[in-house]
RNA sequence: GGGGGCGUAGCGAAGCUGGUUAUCGCGCCGGCCUGUCAAGCCGGAGAUCGCGGGUUCAAUCCCCGUCGCUCCCGCCA
């Protein structure tokens, strides 16, 4: 068959005879002479059906059409002085076809597969086989598989095993909802497909394999976004008889080797570090964008006798009172951009945005005139703010000024212009609550449970649950989180007090972990880890904004695969040899 | 579960305040053309305006419902 790719002539290779296989891009047919842009995974050369040259093989490529499946074999021709395309790898030679055989027709497709710009999703997604074609995905499945292979020769020379664990799993209640498969031998009895290898990484380490990892495929019956796939892939990694810089140390490692190989970046060991609380303060997020500074503001302190009835309501209620110098910004952003941020934060359920505008005429705002002088001198002093700057507010519960802040300064970077996208940004995140509170305000894991509290605040773990930090670490980049992980607890005493706190009793969680359990009751080592979210690193190495480009065959928003047509119904047959019984949704549901 | 955007020929779009035969570009089909490279010129075909209902003399346009795609909140680590 063929002797060289569609990448791969060139100068060198001129006068000799060749055979290329591939499809076709484009045909330019001069009625004489015929060019064909024959492509395939390497590149794309410029193939010639001369009249002169070979006439019968001239007037076969007549039929020829976009993306028919051809094979060529000809002379490597140096083309015509002034006819060379410089964007083209291959653009100084032609293939002077002698011989060429049709190895397939093909429909004409439903798009340009070569342009496929800005075709409508839904479109591409039901030709994925067509869409894979395009030099954007091409692109991106081969980064990808790159990726993989510096994964794996990273952790290779670390000594790592890559170990499979199962995909028919054992449902588990913590975290997100399962998707489940029921056993036809088991009648009533389901499998669950894995949320993560969580409980298997960690019964390897009590099996003494020391240095696990995999890249798993990964299971979640949950809503989707943009960066979130109900399957999705993590690097998965656990490590016995280390402490959390030791998992830190590999993973930095990993990410370095990443961008260095796929993306020439050469990125600075080690990461920053900077504690949730410090970021939730500074960034309202756990997953801070350090690209572009705006940084939050607390003057809750400011305002403790103020007669301004927004803040006053806040603070009385435990809110906070925080806010954001947009330093030089007022000649940019027009009264109207101000009062759209009101909208723009009651998605994430704040109440409003306050704003003050620095000006030649001293300071501009609706709320200016329900500030003491000494309140407003307090805040300008805060803030640093001169002439020029702009200054946002926002106050209610902390959660929400976080969340709002949080959102208004990703929001507003991207607007004003501070973002730099050929910067890469990462930061660790340290010091997690060991618990949150669920909605009674009871401890519910931050993490999940078995993550382990940091040594110095064990003892007070009963006496003042919320203030435990966890032994516990989010890698963050761009404003994502791309993984997380923590050194687990390893011995039965500290797990049971975990859970006593979290309210599972023994029999409870013997009934949810056991297995795990048992396991680390036989000399499990100190062991943790980490899982790197594959797909988002993906993206944050291609730019893209969207999972689905760097996933084969992506599904959709609402979990459904346009191209194969998945979920479908199943025969009767099918459900009854599982015991299953399927109803429709009646009307009123 | 909630909020926003989109759905008009194979593809991308236009279609005003409801009014004659739904417009444009690309692609497709046919013809011409010997150096193009997302070739050029001439001609042609191609539409259940997502689907269902309603208002109206008249609906791509207004109203109600529904389906699909997408972004966000909730959910998810």
């Amino acid at each position: 068959m063929r002797t060289h790719t569609c990448g791969a002539l060139g100068e060198g290779d001129v006068g000799k005879t060749a055979v290329l296989n591939g499809w076709v891009a484009n045909y330019r047919d001069h009625g004489g002479v015929t060019f064909i842009d024959l492509y395939d995974r390497w590149g794309m050369t410029q193939v010639v059906f001369d009249p002169e040259h070979s006439g019968a093989m001239h007037r076969a490529a007549h039929g020829i059409r976009s993306q028919y499946v051809i094979a060529v074999k000809g002379e490597v021709r140096m083309r015509p002085e002034g006819m060379e395309n410089p964007s083209l790898p291959t653009g100084m030679i032609d293939l002077y076809v002698a011989d060429y055989e049709l190895l397939n027709v093909s429909k004409t497709p439903p798009f340009d597969v070569q342009h496929a710009g800005s075709i409508h999703e839904e479109t591409r997604l039901k030709y994925r086989y067509l869409d894979l074609r395009s030099p954007r995905l091409q692109e991106a499945m081969k980064m990808r598989s790159s990726a993989m292979h510096v994964i794996r020769n990273v952790l290779w020379q670390r000594d790592f095993l890559e170990i499979e664990t199962p995909i028919l799993g054992r449902s588990t209640p913590e975290g997100a909802r399962d998707y489940l498969v029921p056993s036809r031998v088991h009648p009533g009895k389901f499998f669950a497909l894995p949320q993560s290898p969580q409980l298997y990484k960690q019964s390897l380490m009590v099996s003494g394999m020391e240095r696990y990892f995999q890249i798993a495929r990964c299971f979640r019956d949950e809503d989707l976004r943009a960066d979130r796939q109900p399957e999705f892939t993590q690097l998965d990694m656990e490590l016995s008889f280390v402490s959390r810089e030791e998992v830190m140390e590999v993973t930095e490692r990993v990410l370095a080797e990443l961008f260095q190989t796929l993306k020439d970046v050469e990125v600075a060991l080690p990461f920053p570090r900077i504690t949730y609380r410090e970021t939730m303060l500074k960034y309202g997020s756990d997953a801070p964008d350090l690209r572009f500074a705006l940084e939050i503001q607390e003057l809750s302190d400011l305002f403790t006798k103020t007669s301004f009835g927004v803040f006053k309501t806040a603070l009385r209620s435990g809110g906070v009172v925080r806010g954001i110098n947009l330093k030089g910004f007022s000649s940019v952003l027009s009264r109207k951009d101000l009062d759209d941020l009101t909208p723009f934060v009651k998605s994430f359920r704040g109440k409003g945005v306050a704003w003050i505008r620095m000006t030649e005429q001293g300071p501009q705002s609706p709320i200016i005139k329900f500030f003491s002088e000494e309140e407003a001198d307090l805040l300008y002093e805060r803030f640093k703010a001169e002439e020029g700057d702009v200054l946002i507010f926002a106050a209610d519960s902390e959660k929400i000024v976080c969340q709002c802040l949080g959102a208004l300064r990703v929001h507003l970077a991207g607007k004003l212009g501070l973002i730099d996208p050929s910067q890469f940004a990462f930061t660790w995140v340290t010091e997690f609550p060991l618990f949150g509170r669920d909605d009674q305000n009871r401890p519910a894991p931050m993490h999940h449970p078995f993550t382990a509290p940091v040594e110095e605040d064990v003892e007070r773990l009963e006496e003042d649950p919320f203030s435990i930090s966890s032994d516990a670490y989010d890698i963050v980049l761009n404003g994502s989180e791309i993984g997380g992980g923590s050194i687990r607890i390893h011995d039965e005493r500290t797990q049971q007090r975990v859970f006593s706190l979290l309210g599972i009793d023994e029999e409870q969680a013997r009934d949810k972990f056991g297995f795990l359990l048992e396991a680390l009751a036989y000399g499990a080592p100190p062991h943790g880890g980490i899982a790197l979210g594959l797909d988002r690193i993906m993206m944050i190495l291609l730019g893209t904004s969207s999972i689905r480009d760097v996933i084969a065959f992506p599904k959709t928003q609402r979990a459904s695969c346009l191209m194969t047509g998945a979920p479908n119904m199943v025969d009767q047959q099918q459900l009854d040899e599982l015991y299953i019984e399927s109803f429709p949704l009646d009307e009123d549901d």
